[in-house]
DNA sequence: GAGCACTGC
C-alpha cells in the first residue's frame, strides 16, 4: 500500500512517453513533479526510509530475556503500593466542579474564626506603636505620599465593595500604603486576628523590596507583621494580622491546596495593567471565587492604562485615582531634538538603504506631518524628517551625537538610553568607547558607560546603581529591562528609541518569533517616568509625533502570545475542566486554535486522555512548579534513577542558562560552552558538565575564579541548584523518590550513563524533533552549514549560541530541542542530539509497516527507520511494557528498586540504547534524499 | 554567526 515517491519516480523515469523533444521532456518531468506533489500533500504519506536501527540477534535475545523477567513480576502482581495517590487520583476524576467547591469550604469553614485576646493584644500593641520614634518619624513621611491623602476614602470603598479599583502612578505609594491601612484598620477595630493580607507582585525583586520598605516603615524586623514569599524564598510573616507580598506565580500555586482563597482576606493584584498571564488568569479565576467567598475583599491596581478594562470587567467596580508624585519631565521629539542640535543624516553612502516597502510607509506618513508642521520647524529640520533612518535607532551617531549634547549643555544627571536589544547596544558602546569625532574624543573621559541587558553581568552588579564620581557622566545604555525591572535612582535625561524586541506567536505556523518592533505608547509613558524620579527631567523620544500617533496603545498581552499547555493543566487540578470556556471569560481570550493546540500536544505527552480529562501522569504534572514536558523528563529521571543530570537540564530549560555574554567576549564565552559541552552534541548537556564542573570547583573553593574564567553567573548557578532540590523534594513528596537530595547515591544509579540520559531528555522534549539531512563545510566560511528540518518539514538551523552551531562529525542526524524561534533565521535555540532508538522508545505515534520488501519502525509518521522484522516486534513489545510501567508508577508512585523485576525492563532499554550509540551516522543513505530538497 | 523581559506552595 505504502509505495515510497522515489521509486515512483524512477518507475516515471522508464516509462516516459518515447518521441520527446528536449524541452518536451523537461515539461514532462516537470508535470510529473507537480502531479507527484499534489498527491504528497492530499493523501499519499511521504514515506522515506532512514538509517536502520536493527539490532542485532544477540541484544534481542538479551533484551526478550529482561521482558520475560517484567513480564512474569507484572503478573505475580505487586500490591505492595501506597493506595494514597490512587485514592487523590480517583477523587480528582469523580468529583465535579461544585462539589469540589462545597468540599473546599466545608475543609476551610473554621479558617477566619477570631482571637478576641489576641486582637486585644495587637491594639495595645498598636498604641505602644504609636509612641515609637523611628515609626512616628517615618509615619510623618508616609504623610506626604499622594495614597495617604485618601486613606479614608480607601477603607470606606473596601468596607462597602468586595472589589475595588485602585489606579494610581508611580510613586502614589499605592502598593506599600493600601495594605497597612487596611491592616491598621483592623487591629484598631479590634478585628486583627481575621485579617490577612496577601498582595501581589509582578516581580520577585519587587516584592522582596516592597516587603523590607513596609516593615522598614513600620518599624518592624522584615518578617513580624510583614513579609515575602517568592520561589525558593521566603521571609513570611505571622499568620494573623499580616500583609504578604508574594509573586503572582507562587498565589497561583497556592490555588492549588486552597482553591477558594480561605488563607486571604484581602487580596491585593498589583501591576495588572501589565497584563501577565498570571494577572490574567488570576482575574478569571476571581470571577468564580468570589460569589463563593462574600467576606474575601479583591484590590485591584493599575496604572493609567487601559483601566476601564479592569473596571468593566469586575461589572464597573467602584474606582479610585490617586494621583503621582512624579517631578515633571519635559518631553521633546526627533523633530525637536533635530531642531536643538542641528544634527544632519549622512544620506549619501546609503549602505543601510531600508526596503521600499519601509520607506514609502515613512512617506505616507512623515509627508502629511511635515505639511501641517511646516511653520513651526525649519526646512532644514524638515528635510532631516524625510530621511527614513532618522527614526529610531538607525543612526547610532546621531544617539551619540545627543549625549554629547546632553553633556555639553545640561546639568549633572544620568542618562538612560532606550535600545532595543544587544547588537544595538554593543554598538552605541563601541562608537561611544572609540568616537571617530573630535566631538566624541573630547566626551570619552568623561563618561560612565553601564551596557544592560539581561545577559550581561552588569544587571547582576551594583556599580550601576552607584552615582558617577564628579566629573563624570553616567550612561546607561539598555533594554526594555530599565523600564520596570532595573531601577536607577539618578537618571534625570531618558533617550527613547522607541525600538524595543517583543516575541510573538503564530498560530498558522506554530511559530514564535523575536523581531524589533515599534514600543506602545504604555511603554514610552513609563519610560517617560524614568527621567524624573529625582529631579525634573527630560525625555527625548527619537521619532516624530505622526509615528507616536501610529503606535498601538499598549503591548499584546501576554495570554495572546504564548503557549497554553501549563495553564491548561492547572485548570484542570481546579476542576475547571472546560479550559474553551474558561478562556473565554478572560479580558482577552486565546484563539480555540491556540487552545487546541495545547490540548493536543498534552494528549500526545500522555497528560490528558484522548476525551481531555487528566491521566494519573497529568495530575503528577500539574503539581510540578514546571511545564509539563520538562516535567514528565524529571519524573522519568526519578524512575530511570539518573535524577541529578535530568533536574539540571529541567532546572536550566525552566529558569535561564548560567552563561553570561560581556561585550566583546562572545568567542571565548562560545570557546568556555564547547568546552563544557564536551562533544557531546547538546546544549542540555553541556549544562549538567557545567554544574558538575563548578560543584567540583566549589569543593575545592575555586568557584569564583571557575566562575569567572568560564563566563558563569555565580547566582544563576546557586539558583539552579536550588531549583534542582526542589524537584527532588517534590518527586520525594508524592514517593517517586526516597531521598530528597538530588545527589543522593540511590537516586543516581545510572546517571552516569550519557545514551540513557540523551533518550531521556529525548522522551522530555519529544515531540519537537529536528533531523539533520547534511553537514557541510563551505570555502570561505570557517562553520559547517546545517541542512535540517523540524517535523513539520520546515528548514532551521542551531542558533549560533548552541554548541551544536557549526558542528559536522554528529552521531546521529536526529536532535530534540525545546525552543524553536523565528528571528534573523528560523532557529533551534537548543539541542540535543539523540539516536533514533530513543524516539522510537520514547515517542508517540509509533508505527511499524512494511515497504518494498523492507520492514519498519515510524515515529510520528515523520520518521521511517529501516530495520528487521524481529527488532519490530521486540521493539513494540517493549513499549507496551514501558507504557503499562509508566501508568502503573504514575497510580502508585514508588522509584524502581534495584534489581527488581520493573528494574529489568530499565535493562533493556539501556541495552537497546546502548547498541546505538555505537551505531555510526547515514550520511550515505541519506544522501539521494538531498535531491529532493 | 546572534541573544526583549518576567515567573512557579
Amino acid at each position: 500500500m505504502h509505495r515510497g515517491n522515489k521509486s515512483q519516480a524512477r518507475s516515471g523515469k522508464s516509462s516516459r512517453p518515447p518521441g520527446l523533444s528536449g524541452r518536451e521532456i523537461g515539461m514532462y518531468y516537470k508535470n510529473l513533479a507537480r502531479q507527484r506533489k499534489n498527491s504528497d500533500t492530499k493523501n499519499e504519506p511521504k514515506i522515506k526510509l532512514s538509517c536502520d536501527v536493527t539490532v542485532p540477534p544477540g541484544v534481542i535475545m538479551r533484551v526478550n530475556e529482561y521482558m520475560d523477567q517484567f513480564k512474569l513480576a507484572r503478573e505475580a502482581g505487586q500490591k505492595h503500593f501506597d493506595e494514597n495517590f490512587q485514592q487523590q487520583f480517583r477523587h480528582m476524576l469523580n468529583v465535579n466542579f461544585e462539589a469540589f467547591i462545597e468540599e473546599t469550604k466545608k475543609q476551610n469553614k473554621d479558617l477566619n474564626l477570631q482571637n478576641r485576646s489576641l486582637d486585644a493584644h495587637l491594639q495595645d500593641k498598636q498604641k505602644e506603636r504609636l509612641q515609637n520614634a523611628d515609626f512616628r518619624a517615618r509615619f510623618e513621611d508616609r504623610l506626604k505620599l499622594p495614597t495617604m491623602r485618601h486613606a479614608t476614602d480607601v477603607i470606606d470603598a473596601v468596607d462597602k465593595n468586595q472589589v475595588v479599583l485602585i489606579v494610581g502612578s508611580t510613586g502614589c505609594g499605592k502598593t506599600t500604603q493600601v495594605p497597612q491601612l487596611l491592616l491598621d484598620d483592623c487591629i484598631e477595630k479590634g478585628i486583627g486576628t481575621t485579617c490577612r493580607i496577601v498582595c501581589t507582585q509582578p516581580r520577585r525583586i519587587s516584592a522582596i523590596t516592597v516587603a523590607e520598605r513596609v516593615s522598614y516603615e513600620r518599624a518592624e524586623p522584615l518578617g513580624h507583621s510583614v513579609g515575602y514569599q517568592i520561589r525558593l524564598e521566603s521571609r513570611k510573616p505571622r499568620e494573623r494580622a499580616s500583609i504578604t507580598y508574594c509573586t503572582t506565580g507562587v498565589l497561583l500555586q497556592q490555588l492549588q491546596s486552597d482553591p477558594l482563597l480561605h488563607n486571604v482576606s484581602v487580596l491585593l493584584l498589583d501591576e495588572i495593567h501589565e497584563r501577565s498571564i498570571e494577572t490574567d488568569m488570576l482575574m478569571a479565576l476571581l470571577k468564580i471565587i468570589l460569589p463563593h467567598r462574600p467576606s474575601l475583599k479583591v484590590i485591584l491596581m493599575s496604572a493609567t492604562v487601559r483601566e476601564e478594562d479592569f473596571c468593566n470587567y469586575f461589572n464597573r467596580c467602584p474606582m479610585l485615582r490617586i494621583e503621582g508624585v512624579m517631578h515633571p519631565v519635559e518631553v521633546l521629539y526627533l523633530e525637536d531634538v533635530l531642531a536643538m542640535t542641528g544634527y544632519q543624516f549622512d544620506c549619501g553612502n546609503n549602505k543601510r538603504s531600508q526596503p521600499r516597502l519601509d520607506q514609502s510607509e515613512h512617506r505616507n506618513m512623515i509627508e502629511p506631518y511635515i505639511r501641517q508642521v511646516r511653520s513651526r520647524y525649519d526646512n532644514n529640520v524638515l528635510e532631516q524628517l524625510r530621511v527614513p533612518h532618522s527614526e529610531g535607532c538607525e543612526d547610532i551617531d546621531f544617539i551619540a551625537n545627543l549625549i554629547y549634547y546632553i553633556c555639553n549643555k545640561k546639568s549633572d544627571g544620568a542618562i538612560l538610553v532606550f535600545m532595543p536589544g544587544l547588537n544595538k547596544i554593543s554598538q552605541l558602546h563601541s562608537t561611544l568607547k572609540n568616537p571617530r569625532s573630535p566631538l566624541g574624543q573630547r566626551w570619552r573621559d568623561h563618561l560612565l558607560i553601564f551596557p544592560l541587558h539581561s545577559m550581561l553581568p552588569s544587571a547582576e552588579q551594583q556599580s550601576v546603581f552607584k552615582r558617577a564620581p564628579n566629573g563624570k557622566r553616567k550612561v546607561i545604555i539598555s533594554t526594555i529591562i530599565a523600564e520596570t525591572s532595573v531601577t536607577i535612582d539618578d537618571v534625570v535625561y531618558v533617550i527613547n528609541t522607541g525600538r524595543t524586541k517583543v516575541t510573538d506567536y503564530d498560530i498558522e505556523t506554530n511559530i514564535q518569533s523575536l523581531e524589533e518592533c515599534w514600543v506602545t505608547h504604555a511603554n514610552t509613558q513609563q519610560r517617560k517616568g524614568r527621567a524624573g524620579r529625582v529631579q525634573p527631567g527630560v525625555c527625548y523620544n527619537l521619532f516624530s509625533r505622526a509615528r507616536e500617533a501610529l503606535m498601538s496603545e499598549v503591548p499584546t498581552p501576554e495570554i495572546l502570545r504564548c503557549k497554553l499547555e501549563t495553564i491548561i493543566l492547572s485548570l484542570k487540578v481546579l476542576h475547571i475542566d472546560d479550559t474553551y470556556a474558561m478562556f473565554q471569560t478572560m479580558i482577552d481570550a486565546p484563539a480555540q486554535r491556540t487552545v487546541s493546540t495545547a490540548i493536543n500536544l498534552l494528549k500526545r505527552i500522555e497528560a490528558l486522555d484522548i476525551n481531555g480529562n487528566l491521566t494519573p501522569l497529568g495530575m503528577h504534572l500539574a503539581k510540578l512548579p514546571i511545564d509539563p514536558q520538562v516535567g514528565k523528563m524529571i519524573l522519568i529521571s526519578a524512575l530511570f534513577r539518573c535524577l541529578d543530570p535530568i533536574t539540571s537540564v529541567a532546572a536550566a530549560l525552566s529558569y535561564k542558562n548560567p552563561f553570561y555574554t560581556p561585550l566583546g567576549q562572545e568567542r571565548r564565552v562560545d570557546e568556555a560552552k564547547r568546552r563544557m559541552a564536551q562533544k557531546m552534541y547538546s546544549d542540555h548537556l553541556m549544562i549538567h558538565n557545567t554544574i558538575c564542573n563548578y560543584r567540583e570547583s566549589v569543593g575545592e573553593h575555586r568557584d569564583r575564579d571557575f566562575c569567572y574564567n568560564n563566563f558563569l553567573s555565580h547566582t544563576t548557578l546557586q539558583q539552579l541548584e536550588r531549583m534542582k532540590s526542589q524537584f527532588a523534594e517534590f518527586l520525594c513528596n508524592y514517593k517517586f523518590l526516597t531521598s530528597s537530595n538530588c545527589l543522593d547515591q540511590s537516586s543516581n544509579i545510572n546517571s552516569d550513563k550519557i545514551p540513557l540520559i540523551r533518550a531521556i531528555i529525548g522522551g522530555g522534549l519529544y515531540p519537537n524533533m529536528a533531523h539533520l539531512r547534511k553537514a557541510r563545510q563551505v570555502k570561505n566560511r570557517v562553520r559547517a552549514i546545517h541542512n535540517m528540518t523540524t517535523d513539520d518539514g520546515r528548514r532551521v538551523n542551531f542558533h549560533p549560541s548552541s554548541v551544536n552551531s557549526g558542528e559536522t562529525g554528529f552521531d546521529s542526524n536526529y536532535f530534540v530541542y525545546y525552543q524553536r524561534q523565528k528571528s534573523t533565521d528560523l532557529y533551534l535555540l537548543d539541542a540535543t542530539m539523540v539516536f533514533p532508538m530513543a524516539l522510537i522508545i520514547f515517542g508517540d505515534g509509533v508505527d511499524s509497516g512494511v515497504i518494498d520488501n523492507r520492514h519498519y519502525l515510524s515515529v510520528a509518521k515523520t520518521y521511517y527507520f529501516k530495520c528487521s522484522p524481529e527488532t519490530v516486534s521486540v521493539v513494540l513489545n517493549l513499549r507496551s511494557n514501558l507504557g503499562l510501567l509508566l501508568l502503573e508508577k504514575a497510580l502508585h508512585p514508588a522509584p524502581i528498586e534495584e534489581n527488581s523485576d520493573a528494574s529489568k525492563l530499565i535493562k533493556a532499554i539501556e541495552l537497546l540504547l546502548s547498541i546505538d550509540d555505537k551505531m555510526g551516522d547515514d550520511y550515505e543513505i541519506m544522501s539521494d534524499e538531498i535531491d529532493n530538497i
